[in-house]
DNA sequence: GTTATTTGATATGGTCAATAACAATTATCA
DNA sequence: TGATAATTGTTATTGACCATATCAAATAAC
């Protein structure tokens, strides 16, 4: 990765090293690419996530599974259909996804009295619990961090924009 | 998905569908999670994504194929090794992706002569071809929804905002 | 000149996303 | 009512990505 000579910058012709006096190799120039949306949108997104994960850390909770406790929280007497597509995640996907939850005592599927096709999902009292401490780190240790970077203003200028994006685009 | 009972709100008691005059079902609240960044922001992207690949159908480009395309043009006589890292992808994954790039003629690697391990990356006509294609549309239709959605101030602002969350979160 | 490092490549496993299909249940309607 | 269609949760399966370990060839370092 440190090898590569500059074209045409090098004092040696077919020389394939450095000299300790040499120039260190020039970092590669992104371009245009710095400019486009869906560059910097993902190189965003995936700092975003690693941060998200570190910040729950002690809590074991992936950013998926943090909507849907927060989801289900709000929507008590849902199914699973109706919350997973909710959240853009097709039923067979969302199958896996609740059985890992339901194991750790976090959610629970009660069958329907009105439908017993469906299952109602519910926190329980361990996944409250947990929810709770979950909202706590991301506000004091993931959000925050957010506002330091770009103050509040400008947060919530971005997050109103992504929202835009994502629903008129 | 249109069936579910709002609770408490049904006329009947033990009822499992709506009757004719029944409101339609209630749409699950967001609630918090449209405040959190990594949401919004995860949205966002798939949206922009979708729409990039709409755009360059008919070049049958990806996002990430676009990506080592401005790259390999921006940075001429670099490695695999440079430019994969560059965009954050392993090395190991980025072999299946030249192979496309390359069978399809797109893109072709050349021995190094000062290091016979590497293999250099150049674009082939046909590549330059279809990037000054890419480009064109990439910025007829993609970007330009962009401004369309939010203005050309609030669009450069957004760059510049997750370009910062990209460089320092 | 021997050992360590680097480059591209292969193999492999893990996580997601997407489709088809199935049993149980419910809806539709002749 | 009874036959047919639709829905719910589920399984199986596939493909796209992402990550690690490892390898041969070439080069670097001592």
């Amino acid at each position: 990765m440190t090898v590569s000579k500059a074209a045409g910058k090098s004092a040696g012709a077919t020389r394939a090293r450095r000299d300790a006096a040499d120039a260190p190799p020039e970092a590669l120039q992104l371009g245009e690419l710095s400019e486009h949306l869906g560059f910097v949108l993902k190189r965003a997104q995936l700092r975003v996530f690693e941060n998200f994960l570190r910040c729950v850390a002690s809590l074991q909770l992936t950013p998926a599974q943090f909507s849907v406790l927060l989801l289900v929280e709000k929507n008590p007497g849902r199914n699973q259909t109706e919350i997973a597509s909710t959240l853009g995640i097709l039923r067979p996907n969302f199958v896996a996804m609740l059985d890992n939850l339901e194991s750790r005592d976090l959610c629970a599927r009660i069958r329907s009295t009105n439908d017993r096709r469906s299952h109602i999902l519910v926190l329980t009292d361990k996944g409250k619990a947990v929810l709770t401490r979950a909202k706590k780190l991301v506000a004091s240790k993931h959000e925050a961090r957010l506002n330091d970077v770009l103050g509040t203003a400008n947060r919530e200028a971005l997050i109103a924009m992504l929202s835009k994006i994502a629903n008129e685009f």
